[in-house]
RNA sequence: CGCGGGAUGGAGCAGUCGGUAGCUCGUCGGGCUCAUAACCCGAAGGCCGUAGGUUCAAGUCCUACUCCCGCAACCA
């Protein structure tokens, strides 16, 4: 039987109703830093990722797809796990909630705070949108009662609906964060956490029945279990919570650690652990929440168009190098700018410039005046000490701001002995000791570099795991002899005797200003072979006939203040005058439409947006980026099209 | 008054318990030659968003205000 201490850390399971982007992958990649970490330390690590399957988003996406939910998320949840491969991400299992294993615990631990009576059955009252088969809360449908999706009306109306009683349990989670002030990290995120319950707690809705694609309520076939409830339960359903073969629960739970960004901490950070209490289950340790990647100054979206894929980056840079600079440039819990450009200085910089440098500079002089043989260290040079000294310091500095989950600041505190060794070179000048042939000093200066780079190289490895075999190889030793563990971080361990080559550059510069060529050429490529939409579902004449297409003269056209993408036009139609709304503020200019003759679809029922009514809509043609309006030229405003 | 975050040298950010304003990049000047046009040294550059207040002392605490951003809304 092992006695190690158990670290269990988790990423939240990622919604697959499509790729993931940057910023799933940093989550990811720092939680399996964090695994690597703790292993070296001696830990038990257990690292779990996983996919959220479940919901009324994804039965819609693979309908649009034509494809049955299951079908849909088993082809994004391949791609998914591809994705961490490539980045090189050890989790120790990775659960799906459409898998028997959690839909049976999520199903046992409904019924269990059922049947204590802390979820009961009462009527969810809210707007309801029937087309879409969806409620929405009072602001979404606005003063006007009108769906957000759709634009049509919205009743209120009433739906049998499970509830939790979370507002039952106020009291003892304000209670349980005083009595564990770090369990929401970082503090100003538990400080909106308190606040946020302090309001006052709403019972949460925790069953649906307006869509099929869920768990389904063990008692009540009728309803499927809310996703969120059914996801935050895969912590423990992974460990077989409940089950027969509950070794994983027994020896993980509680979990050391919930990694998230910060969108989510309010279902990990109050929702989460009322449920537990709830059902008289350990709380977890510690729920973090980290920043978001922001793309010049805005989030990440995929209706913005600015998501970064990583498997692209992954490829031009580098596994280790798109690892680092996640890591190193999100300044622990604050949000980050992610620019490619600041990536390839990171690389530059610390990879190239610092450290691959100091590798290759050191072999090069050992070479050169050691015939690659590391010798042992004897009398030194009066710099020899200040180096030493910070050397035996680092692996304890930066210990501690990875204890902390603080990968950047312990990644800072690492360079910072690189920048030391850099200067050191610099102060001792080995080439001159070559020179006056002082082979003891020049013996014990190459000693220290080679030994300074394993303690370095040992200490990046949880984040760049490849780099350190990379130098490991490229020094013709092995890991073992070299240590893996952060107590092989004590100085003094580089064997002597070995035997050194020099090899090729470990992060190569790139230049910044040739690679936006080349990408530039590569858009223009694509630009070429265009991705058209697929072909659309048959539809009959009869369904065509239903459209009424009309000439329509562009009479005034202006912004619409606020908005981004929307241009208000005002239009003549045979007789009449309307105003329609168009989101296509990005392509024109208002001035210079006025005069064109478009066409618009003249019978769609009216929707306001921005409280302006639209009648109508306005047809253009678009392809990836680009969009044009359709317009004539001779024919009067009012002239039918078909 | 919807909620929240931010405003610090050219850029990106640190600034913990209030006590002489720091880091990285960039710029300028110098050094070295082992190295991936790299490395090392030095310099210039900030009235810490504005206005008040507390204090012996405020970037750091309090109040008001201005501006930016995220969520939200919207992209027919």
């Amino acid at each position: 039987m092992s006695e190690k201490k158990t670290y269990y850390i988790t990423t939240p399971i990622y919604y697959p109703s499509g790729n993931l982007h940057i910023g799933h992958a940093y989550t990811t990649v720092a939680a399996d830093t964090m695994k690597r970490y703790k292993k070296m330390q001696g830990y038990d690590a257990y690292f779990l990722t996983g996919t959220d399957e479940h919901g009324l988003k994804i039965q819609k996406r693979a309908e649009e797809a034509g494809k049955s939910p299951q079908q849909f998320v088993d082809e994004i949840v391949a791609g998914i796990k591809d994705l961490w491969q490539l980045l090189n991400i050890d989790y120790d299992d990775f659960i799906r909630t459409t898998e028997e294993r959690h839909q049976k615990v999520a199903q046992a631990i409904f019924q269990k705070i059922y049947d204590q009576g802390d979820i009961y059955k009462s009527e969810y009252e809210g707007w309801y949108c029937t087309p879409c088969e969806t409620f929405f809360t009072e602001r979404q449908v606005g003063e006007e009662h009108i769906c957000p999706d759709c634009g049509r009306p919205v009743q209120l109306a009433k739906e049998e609906s499970y509830f939790f009683k979370m507002s039952k349990y106020a009291d003892r989670w304000l209670q349980f964060i005083a009595e564990n002030p770090d369990f929401i990290q970082p503090e100003t995120r538990k400080n909106e956490m308190v606040s946020f319950v302090k309001q006052g707690l709403d019972d949460l809705c925790v069953s649906r029945t307006t869509f099929s694609w869920g768990i389904p309520v063990p008692f009540n076939q009728k309803h499927v279990i809310y996703v969120w409830f059914d996801a935050l339960i895969n912590y423990i359903s992974a460990l077989g919570f409940g089950t027969d073969h509950d070794e994983l629960y027994q020896k993980y739970w509680p979990a050391d650690l919930h990694l998230m960004a910060k969108d989510i901490i309010r279902f990990h950070a109050i929702i989460w652990p009322i449920m537990l209490m709830a059902a008289d289950i350990p709380l977890p340790k510690q729920v973090m929440a980290h920043g978001w990647l922001l793309m010049n100054d805005s989030k990440m979206s995929k209706s913005k168009g600015n998501v970064v894929d990583p498997v692209i980056l992954a490829n031009r840079y580098g596994v280790d190098t798109i690892r680092y600079f996640l890591l190193r440039e999100m300044a622990f819990g604050m949000d980050a700018n992610y620019s490619e450009e600041s990536l390839v200085n990171r690389m530059n910089i610390d990879l190239a410039n610092d450290y691959g440098n100091l590798l290759s500079r050191t072999t090069s002089m050992m070479e050169k005046f050691c015939d690659g043989i590391v010798g042992a260290p004897g009398v030194g040079t009066e710099f020899d000490a200040d180096l030493i000294a910070l050397a035996k310091e680092t692996p304890v500095v930066v210990a501690s701001y990875f204890d902390k989950t603080d990968l950047a600041n312990g990644l800072a505190a690492i360079w910072k002995l690189i920048n030391k060794a850099n200067k050191y070179i610099d102060n001792v000048a080995p080439w001159a000791l070559n020179k006056a042939g002082e082979k003891e000093k020049l013996q014990t200066v190459l000693y220290n570099l080679a030994e300074v780079l394993r303690l370095v190289t040992i200490m990046m490895s949880p984040a760049m795991p490849n780099t350190a075999a990379r130098v490991w190889q490229q020094l013709g030793v092995t890991a073992e002899q070299m240590g893996n563990t952060w107590p092989d971080l004590t100085w003094g361990k580089f064997p002597s005797g070995i035997t050194i080559h020099r090899g090729e550059a470990l992060f190569p510069r790139m230049d910044w200003e040739a690679i936006q060529k080349e990408m530039a050429a590569e858009e223009k490529v694509e630009e070429e072979k265009p991705q058209f939409e697929p072909i659309g579902p048959e539809i009959t004449i009869d369904d065509f006939a239903k459209l009424d297409l009309r000439v329509a003269d562009i009479l005034a056209c202006e912004r619409v203040p606020k908005s981004e993408k929307l241009l208000k036009f005002l239009l003549k139609v045979g007789e009449e005058e309307r105003v329609i709304l168009s989101g296509i503020a990005k392509y024109y200019e208002p001035e210079k439409l006025v005069g064109k003759k478009v066409i618009i679809i003249a019978n769609l029922k009216p929707r306001k947006m921005m409280g302006i009514e639209s009648k109508g809509m306005i047809l253009s043609a678009s392809l990836g980026d680009d969009l044009e309006l359709l317009s004539v030229e001779k024919m009067i405003a009012g002239a039918t099209v078909g």
